[in-house]
DNA sequence: ATAATTAGTTTAAATTTGCAACTAACATGC
DNA sequence: GCATGTTAGTTGCAAATTTAAACTAATTAT
């Protein structure tokens, strides 16, 4: 009786020099069999105690891809977005550090801001995942979980200016992260690496790995 | 092969003297048949175009509502929600102001900050539609909807001030007002009703009715 | 008319923010 | 060894934003 069509998929995002980057599957069945989609699946309601396991297994028996921030970021349905009939995809989009992924047979990267076409609807539930992104980015922890596992100030704030698409005063910038109290210094650590004062390590509090920490306020952008 | 239990649930909000208050409809079917819980069901691969659609035509069939602010919330999904087996509930939540709707048969508003019982995790989606609300309340033209039609300055501060649970500042409030640039003031008509200064009549822009707009920061609120 | 009440604006003080200049710590080259 | 270049991190002050309080405005009731 009940013919629709339950599925997920992950919008799994990095960041890489050239920008923000979102993975891409050369697809193993039909329909689009060959093209690079989302990585995604049907929901197996044997196995999967909801959407959320379906999408972390999705993402590691596809990826590899073991402890990364996940998060459900919006549920696309219909009968225009796949043409084996009426489907639900619930999409979860995922945050990785690039340093911490090798790369996988069948999978590509692909710039975000570039122009790009993919099978279903997925080119826009890309669009809506880097939205929220970085709508989310300007006034909470979520950029770094594309930080590394331990990381300085000056990098996390390069992580934050390459989403936001802007430059944050680095007064500001300090002043916020210690407001929002997420980050433990590394004690008496520090990262060497070039001809100038080296910088402290910080790590992100525990207790952020998976919730989100809000700022009173976002990071100031100059009225144009 | 897909057994999958696909519905949708709306959670109905709107505003009270005595504070927000959530749609209960009394169960027709089981289970749970004769308890109060959320406005939902089946999504109809063969009637309805997607999950939204599904929504609104719940939301009308139950309720008689017409045009009401509709956004997706989450979807809720496993094996431990339902105790027919596996299901997915994409959940929406709609405002509208109390005095657009005449009361239903069957239908009944809780107070969203008293206890409340329900079945499902229909207590669980009320919790996040409610935490939703309140805190895109703080930077965002989405407490307008559950201001009527028209509405002085005055009664729209004290919608936020409700959802917010907090006073704000007059002048602050109406300088984010003019930020968003949300409002059209209607010409020359003022709201009367008391012995004392009439206050301006507004309307919510037309481009605003479907379409969010948020403020660059939001209301400011005093550090305790 | 006068008082009472709420609407809306103005002013000044307090707070927050950004900019620029400063000190700190390292590597490199002489 | 020491000057130089480079990036990390802090400080002080000016600029912008925000609040609180006092003010004016417009209405009804007495």
């Amino acid at each position: 009786m009940n013919s629709i069509i339950c599925t997920v998929d992950v919008v799994l995002l990095t960041l890489k020099e050239e920008g923000l980057q979102v993975a891409l599957l050369k697809r193993e069945n039909e329909p689009y069999l060959g093209a690079y989609a989302l990585p995604g699946g049907f929901i197996h309601p044997a196995e999967d105690d909801n959407a959320r396991a379906a999408a972390l297994r999705v993402l590691q028996s596809k990826t590899a891809i073991t402890m990364p921030y996940v998060e459900q970021l919006s549920t696309f349905s219909g009968i225009a977005r796949d043409p084996r009939g009426w489907s639900i995809s619930i999409a979860y989009y995922a945050l990785v550090p690039f340093a911490a992924i090798g790369d996988q047979a069948g999978m590509r990267w692909a710039c975000v801001d570039k122009p790009l076409e993919l099978p279903f609807d997925h080119k826009t539930i890309v669009d809506t995942a880097v939205a929220r992104l970085r709508r989310t980015s300007q006034y909470s922890s979520l950029p770094c979980h594309l930080a590394g596992e331990v990381f300085t100030l000056p990098q996390l704030q390069r992580v934050y200016e390459a989403l936001l698409g802007e430059e944050i005063n680095k007064v500001s910038f300090r002043r916020k992260m210690a407001d929002m109290a997420i980050l433990e210094a590394i004690d008496g650590e520090m990262s060497s690496g070039g001809a100038h004062r080296p910088a402290q390590l910080y790590r992100l509090k525990d207790e952020y790995r998976e919730q989100l920490q809000v700022a009173q306020r976002g990071f100031y952008i100059t009225p144009a």
